[in-house]
DNA sequence: CGTGTTTGACCAGCGC
DNA sequence: GCGCTGGTCAAACACG
């Protein structure tokens, strides 16, 4: 171990002589301490830093563990209310939740269930598109039917529905004039106060409002459901922990996902100094394997 | 005036 | 065939 912190020590030497010799932009480091005194203040502090990221890796696999007992949990409790349904209502509606059953257990969006079944369209269409579905929190007294996902919708229609009191509409992708995607917009039954928005095929074209998206994402704002539960009946999302293969739009909520923990992650200037500490750690890492 | 929303009408699938 | 239902269209309307 003193081997090792020695070892350190004359690495960071040696990066200091060459900041002193392009002229670095790190003032800290050409303070008039004795360098020796310098050097271990620097080593301490990127101790520091890697025990400090050790305890954010524990931490965000706590985080997981919740994030996978609470998915469960709620998959469970939307498996019993279908079941509820499918008593209640009659065989339309039974074949109708059989359908967006299958797309909640295995969570394959590719898979042949249209949630809603359009009726008028032929079964091999409904075989090719690929349906997703997201859960917004809302203030209950907020009436509109808005979901911001970054992309540009066009409604073209509402209507009411049979076994939900509250309207549906139903939106058209207006990002680019030939996208295919369908979204549908309606209170949950259960809980007025979530947006049940069903996505239907699959953009083609990058998403254009992603800084929207990041807003309305902020503790506070318009309330959706935290990044984490983002989606919790299908597992896509999950997918990203679970190491298994989601489709396009999948991959791009995924990608949003981490954009969004990567930037807040990087507007911290704590965490930047534990990054750089973390890299350094790793750079330093090959040379203690020599001994 | 252009763009997006609203809303009644229409269409097609399905069950009876 | 008829009625019910979900999905779509398109004219009217609102808004910046």
């Amino acid at each position: 171990m003193i081997e090792v912190r020695q070892r350190k020590q004359d690495d960071c030497f040696s990066i200091l002589n060459r900041e002193s010799e392009y002229g670095g932009d790190f003032p800290h480091l050409q303070s008039k301490l004795p360098v020796k005194q310098e050097v271990n203040v620097l080593v301490e502090e990127l101790d520091r830093a890697t025990s400090e990221n050790k305890r954010l890796t524990d931490m965000l696999t706590i985080l997981c563990q919740k994030y996978n007992n609470l998915q469960n949990h709620l998959t469970d409790l939307t498996n019993k209310s279908s079941d509820n349904e499918l008593a209640r209502f009659g065989k339309r509606k039974a074949e109708h939740e059989n359908r967006s059953t299958i797309v909640r257990i295995d969570g394959n969006t590719a898979s042949s269930s249209i949630d809603e079944g359009s009726s008028k369209k032929p079964k091999e269409c409904i075989n090719s598109i690929s349906t997703s579905r997201i859960y917004v929190r809302t203030d209950p007294s907020d009436t509109s039917l808005i979901v911001k996902d970054g992309h540009q919708w066009r409604k073209y229609g509402q209507k009411v529905t049979r076994y939900n009191s509250s309207p549906r509409a139903y939106y058209k992708c207006s990002c680019a004039p030939t996208c295919p995607v369908k979204k549908k917009v309606q209170r949950s039954v259960e809980d007025p106060s979530i947006l049940v928005a069903t996505y239907e095929g699959q953009h083609n074209h990058r998403r254009p409002f992603q800084a929207e998206l990041s807003l309305s994402l902020k503790p506070g704002s318009a309330s959706m459901i935290p990044p984490a539960t983002f989606d919790l009946v299908e597992p896509k999302l999950y997918s990203i922990a679970k190491n298994t293969t989601p489709n396009p739009e999948g991959s791009a909520l995924q990608r949003l996902l981490v954009d969004q923990m990567a930037s807040s992650l990087t507007r911290d200037p704590s965490f930047a100094r534990a990054l750089t500490a973390a890299i350094s750690g790793r750079i330093l890492e090959p040379n203690q394997m020599e001994k």
